[in-house]
DNA sequence: AGGTAGTGTGGGAGCGCTCCCACCAGTGAT
DNA sequence: ATCACTGGTGGGAGCGCTCCCACACTACCT
């Protein structure tokens, strides 16, 4: 059969020409039944079907990417260095959920790091070449050249977090607004009213919606909106504590604090016991995230928790939609798909 | 050009074709030049690399797996859950040494879990359909069928940790004999003589050789071998206070005890904690791995440190020799290649 | 009877590479 | 002058699929 020697190949694995040889079919037809097409009689594909399993042909994913210009492969970039990745529960959290949704599908995951410079070099490299379908993009400053190379490429994609309110890209957030009302009005209905908010980096679109939720449940409560109960923080625990001790120095009175992260929150909860005040009686404290370190923290942080499996599941249904109706990119934008989800107060005894 | 029509494809992608249009040379040079051959001239691969920078070639994988009957990846397969994955930086560990050995290379990483019967099935699939060159197999248990099936497809594997002495895999590990050893005579250095040993789980190959290790360090000493101041574990924590407790009621004057994981160390602690005993006052402690939790016991853990970035690096090595001299089966097991790299204690506060 | 839609089905053409054979200089030995 | 070679090169054939056109065959209208 093979006209010009052994190259290579063993074994020799069936082909779908002799499948359909054995199965007494057309070649046309066997593909037919791998792909699920209706378009076949019942037992045609019956027929087919006992060829395949006698014969454990399994379809050669080469021969079809070739033929099909498609690779049943999508790519989660994270672009961080690898120690993030394995340091924050939110990436675990997003695997999980990005795997389970897969799992029921053809397509493989690709785990792309793109912290360093050189790593970013190759995965422009392998974007090029069109390596998969689709990419999923988690944790996107807002000045990343990825969407656009991404869009250039016309390789679909989905973002976790938009980069700002007039994100092109599909996206999935948790409710950031929302949650910070959550975290607010929590503090509120436990009788506390000087209520301060350390924020995130504000070049984070969703640090931004954190603000604008803590400035509106203030503001609706009919306490009005004290900007000198706003002090930026960047998500860090150093930074959570610089901002803690100068909003103490301000405004001393200060009752409560709702922290745009749990690492910030510790960081805050440092410099509460550095000038003596305890947490919850002196103040309440309450997080964002949900992570390991609220659990731990002591005493327990209360903290808004996101839903991030089920995020990573949206952002599947999201790209697998977009990799399957791949249409004109002029048509695209037009209907812009954004998904918010829900987010969830765990109280526990810091508030 | 596309004769049949425009199906998909819109920017279009140069092809070989066209850049040896470009350049002025046949299909078959500018593959050649693409591919690194020697076999080129030096004016030919001058003009044929301008070709492809002004036409942005970049070659099409697809069309390469299909024609060459290669795939260009390698799988990092995890037969555990992604759970303990994110828990153990063994694994984080792993992966970077993996991805360094791979970065100066054109071969993809995938990493795969196969910790449920659903995953492994899955993987089963994908390994059937040859979408990988070569496979990483990491922490695998004596019994996992896995490196069957590989040798059954052919699809060259290196797995970290051999599963006995007589292992046919190509595999890399570090030398565990030789660490049980440095952990104990450093003890003995110490001036302690009753030296414990807990165990790790005793169907990893590993862990019977952490006890070999004790063993004859003991007997070298010549103090002897008592079975009585072996208790096995289980590479818990768990497990670890409940070896040590059955230890301190079976020889309440024991000095030393060499625990074979930090885990289980740490197990160990809290036992003699719970039974009075001061570390190391009283008895002496020391670990296996050095990892996080080695630096944040208290008091801060001695430990055997293995080194897994290089072993990362070392299997990646060992792989790509045996994907690129892939051989007729009857060839390869005659020249084992069994790599085994050495440890180094680090001695803490502990011992 | 002759249309007019469907359903199934077979198989040609083509996806963009790699492999390998054929061939064409040159160069030196015979 | 003839016969090896040897470094370079062109291009046919083929990898195993998917796509799509063509061609049955049925129905069910006019």
């Amino acid at each position: 059969m093979a006209t010009h020697g052994a190259r290579g190949r063993s074994g020799g694995r069936p082909t779908l020409e002799e499948v359909a040889a054995r199965a007494g079919v057309g070649r046309g037809t066997v593909s037919r039944v791998i792909n699920g097409s209706p378009r076949v009689s019942d037992a045609t594909r019956a027929a087919v079907e006992a060829a395949v399993a006698e014969l454990g042909y399994v379809p050669n994913t080469a021969a079809r990417a070739l033929a099909a210009n498609r690779t049943d492969a999508i790519a989660l970039v994270v672009p961080e260095p690898e120690t993030r990745f394995f340091a924050e529960p939110y990436f675990s959290d997003m695997l999980k959920g990005v795997g389970s949704a897969l799992s029921d599908t053809e397509m493989q995951l690709l785990l792309i790091f793109a912290g360093s410079d050189r790593e970013r070099a190759r995965l422009a490299q392998y974007l090029a070449a069109h390596r998969v379908d689709g990419v999923l993009l988690v944790s996107v400053h807002a000045d990343d050249p990825l969407p656009d190379l991404l869009a250039q490429l016309e390789i679909p994609a989905v973002i976790s977090g938009p980069r700002s309110s007039a994100e092109t890209l599909p996206s999935v957030d948790s409710d950031n607004y929302g949650g910070a009302r959550q975290a607010v009005e929590h503090l509120l209905s436990r009788g506390r009213s000087r209520v301060a908010h350390i924020t995130g980096r504000l070049d984070v679109y969703g640090a931004q919606r954190r603000v604008d939720g803590y400035r509106e449940a203030m503001s609706d409560a009919g306490l009005g909106v004290d900007e000198g109960l706003i002090e930026a923080g960047d998500f860090t625990e150093e930074g959570g504590h610089r901002a803690m001790a100068v909003l103490l120095e301000r405004h001393p009175d200060i009752d409560a604090v709702f922290a745009a992260s749990d690492v910030t929150a510790a960081g805050a909860r440092r410099a509460l016991r550095d000038a003596g005040r305890r947490i919850p009686e002196d103040v309440a404290l309450v997080g964002y995230d949900d992570s390991a370190i609220a659990r731990h923290m002591e005493p327990p942080l209360t903290s808004v928790r996101q839903p991030i499996e089920e995020m990573g599941r949206r952002m599947i249904d999201l790209l697998l939609t977009e990799v399957a109706d791949r249409r004109p990119l002029a048509s695209r934008g037009l209907e812009r798909r954004q998904m918010v989800l829900a987010t969830e107060l765990v109280s526990r005894s810091s508030s």
